[in-house]
DNA sequence: GTCAATTTACTCGGATAGAGTGTGTCCGAGTGGCGAAGG
DNA sequence: CCTTCGCCACTCGGACACACTCTATCCGAGTAAATTGAC
């Protein structure tokens, strides 16, 4: 199981807009982003807009636009960040293979699959665990962030 | 984010050869576990063969042959399969891109990277979580096996 | 009838193709800033 | 000098190729059981 790097570039993209955003300089584009961290430009920007679409940033067209945060960071969880890059799906997908053998007797399965509950109970302790971080919570152990060079 | 679904193979797998280890029909070959599921025979040996090699089943070659469990089922919990099929290494990787930038300013970045520590933490409440349950309380829950057919 | 060697059929094990998802890049649409011309 | 119009450069947004991992399959090596023959 591999969790896509966008997930990583998104929370320190956050965190980076919000420290920039408290020193006025907001909005911040995907060129200053990427090349803050250097990465692919392109395709850094294609991965914030997902963070778009799920009402975490706010983009702002034109001359001087780019980013901004729509929230503000004490609103925005990483449980957010990562449901927004990587989908709401839950990572294991129960296919009830125990149904579609030849031994499938009727009935037999009328209570929900164990292996799914125990599966989904412990997705459900790392979600709470990230819910429970904000982005507010990682700027304020970040290193201050340096002015425009 | 995306488990494979050896994962649940491999769960249903164990649950199904200590039940039949119970009644005495062991070792349970692939053909007949993926008679039982309903999967693919080749690619279901190729994924308990992950199993194997992690020490939790064990392959009896031959005629009457098949697969066993290494351990009691009490000794096996869903953390050991899921590493064995999706391997050990953490599903976020931190790729440190705060230091590739152009603002890597010597000794700024002396501290864990605070995302990694909060990523790091919810898996680690994901893994506490898999390891909390073991394949015995799964077959505890489980409809009972009926004979072979 | 008993034993042993041989055959046989079944198993696991690793090496080899194909599909799906994630990664990376490109070009087009839209908007605000800037400059020049006119009043 | 102020206002207004037009141009331009910069931004976001979505559509198009490439690479890699996961999925699926095949064939070979090894082993235990079953068979057959001799004693």
């Amino acid at each position: 199981m591999r969790m896509g790097e966008g997930v990583e570039w998104g929370i320190h993209c956050c965190m980076t807009i919000g420290q920039l955003e408290r020193i006025g300089e907001s909005p911040v584009s995907t060129a200053r982003l990427a090349e803050r961290f250097g990465l692919p430009q392109q395709y850094l920007k294609k991965r914030l807009q997902a963070l778009v679409r799920a009402g975490i940033l706010a983009s702002v067209p034109g001359a001087a636009g780019g980013f901004d945060l729509a929230r503000r960071p004490e609103q925005i969880t990483l449980m957010d960040v990562v449901a927004a890059v990587e989908g709401v799906e839950y990572a294991f997908r129960c296919a009830e293979i125990r149904q579609h053998g030849v031994d499938a007797t009727k009935g037999r399965f009328a209570r929900p699959c164990g292996v799914s509950v125990a599966m989904r109970r412990a997705e459900l302790a790392w979600r709470r665990e990230l819910a429970r971080q904000t982005i507010a919570d990682l700027m304020a152990a970040a290193p201050p962030e340096p002015k425009r060079s």
